[in-house]
DNA sequence: ACTATTTTTTAGACTTATCTAAATTACGGG
DNA sequence: CCCGTAATTTAGATAAGTCTAAAAAATAGT
């Protein structure tokens, strides 16, 4: 890393995944984010991190100070909130309009969410009538850059005998929501606890009124829902 | 240009553009493209031109002897009406269903079309109405590859009183597209041949039946139409 | 057939993004 | 406070794609 084209206005596609990454992150760890769990998130090595976010805080998208982790400026955060509204945009289009299924849509809006055109988001948005979350019920960032974040409560808080809908997922992976499909366990649907083993923390929860089904903690913790 | 990795199915954005830029140069010189006519399509310069096709020919993508041109090969040909016809089925989508004009959406298919994603193409399509022109009237290669060419005869080629109707553009430049769209010279419109001044060659003609109006030879020239 | 010009290729350098291995810095436990 | 380990940064290398300048090959004009 010798020099750096501060000039762009534009931002690479590696940038905006780093982005895209730093703005996770920092849910979980507002005061910074660490070189390591930067890594982690874009499997890549520390090494690498490090060049890169010396480049982003050249271009004022992160504040970083060796050693310290990093931090989204204003200017970053619109970057990044950016990316993730045409990814979850894109999600509902696939999904809404031609018929994919909710495990299938995320590699491909990972590539959509790096076409550059103010124009065509604005008329993405309306064209999927103004959506409010994509197909695993994450918010989409409205195009001022404001989130609504409404999944506090996961399934795994519930006691026995609370009833609840399911309003979205925190893993997003193909292998969890296939394993959701297959026991109708989707957004939207109502469930509620049946019975909670102590020794492995499973439930047994009723989806939709239909028989109790069995599920581990680990489903549990991945669920979102509101009461 | 040292080494390369031939292990890679997949082609970059870079080497699918020059396969398309190869592709459309094709038609008009099918025995060889020139380093020159390549490095004008993809405003670059000759030497990177040789280095790219060195590598695309390591790829089997393109047959290259030194000083002797480029030709596509089956595979390459394949590799660059895959682009096409995702860039065309794009254009499609935007102006029909996201209303965009048809002047502002070539820059914005030049992105969409290097997405990666069979399944997405099959659906896109379906969602369109298996479309088989784009707003431009260009051809959209059906899924096997085959493209079947319309536009052959150009405005500038009808004698005076003569009735056709628009079918196509060649240039697709933004400039271009507006300046038709001024004189509602537009796809589907019908033409008559009013006068043609020898001086110039420039046209008057009646357009839906309107009352006559001038164009140039260039313009003449840059549209393609039915009897 | 022999130049003169154009076209194409090569050589060497630069940028972005990545890696491995080595050097620094930070931090937690005694 | 010191020391070992973990986290982070640096150094140096690689690969893709680009460029300029120079060399080589092809082509054209006489
Ligand atoms: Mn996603
Ligand atoms: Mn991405
Ligand atoms: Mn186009
Ligand atoms: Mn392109």
């Amino acid at each position: 890393m010798y020099f750096c084209n501060v000039k762009t206005d534009r931002n690479s596609f590696t940038e905006e995944n780093y982005l895209k990454a730093i703005h996770k992150l920092s849910r979980i760890n507002p005061k910074g984010v660490s070189t390591n769990a930067i890594a982690g998130a874009m499997e890549t090595k520390a090494s690498s991190v490090t060049d890169m976010v010396k480049k982003l805080a050249l271009k004022m998208l992160i504040n970083y100070k060796k050693y310290q982790g990093v931090t989204l400026t204003e200017k970053g955060r619109k970057a990044a909130v950016s990316v993730v509204r045409k990814h979850r945009l894109w999600e509902v289009f696939l999904v809404d309009n031609l018929g994919f299924k909710w495990d299938s849509v995320h590699e491909i809006a990972e590539q959509l969410e790096h076409v550059q055109s103010e124009e065509l988001v604005i008329r993405l948005d309306r064209y999927l009538g103004i959506p409010q979350y994509d197909p695993h019920g994450d918010p989409i960032p409205d195009s001022d850059g404001n989130i609504t974040h409404h999944k506090d409560t996961c399934l795994s808080d519930l006691k026995v005998n609370q009833v609840a809908v399911v309003v979205g997922v925190k893993d997003s992976s193909s292998s969890f929501l296939q394993h959701l499909e297959k026991m109708k366990l989707v957004l939207g649907a109502s469930v509620k606890v049946d019975e909670i083993v102590d020794f492995d923390k499973s439930m047994s929860i009723c989806i939709s009124d239909g028989l109790p089904v069995s599920i581990s903690e680990a489903v549990a913790k991945n669920l979102y829902i509101k009461r």
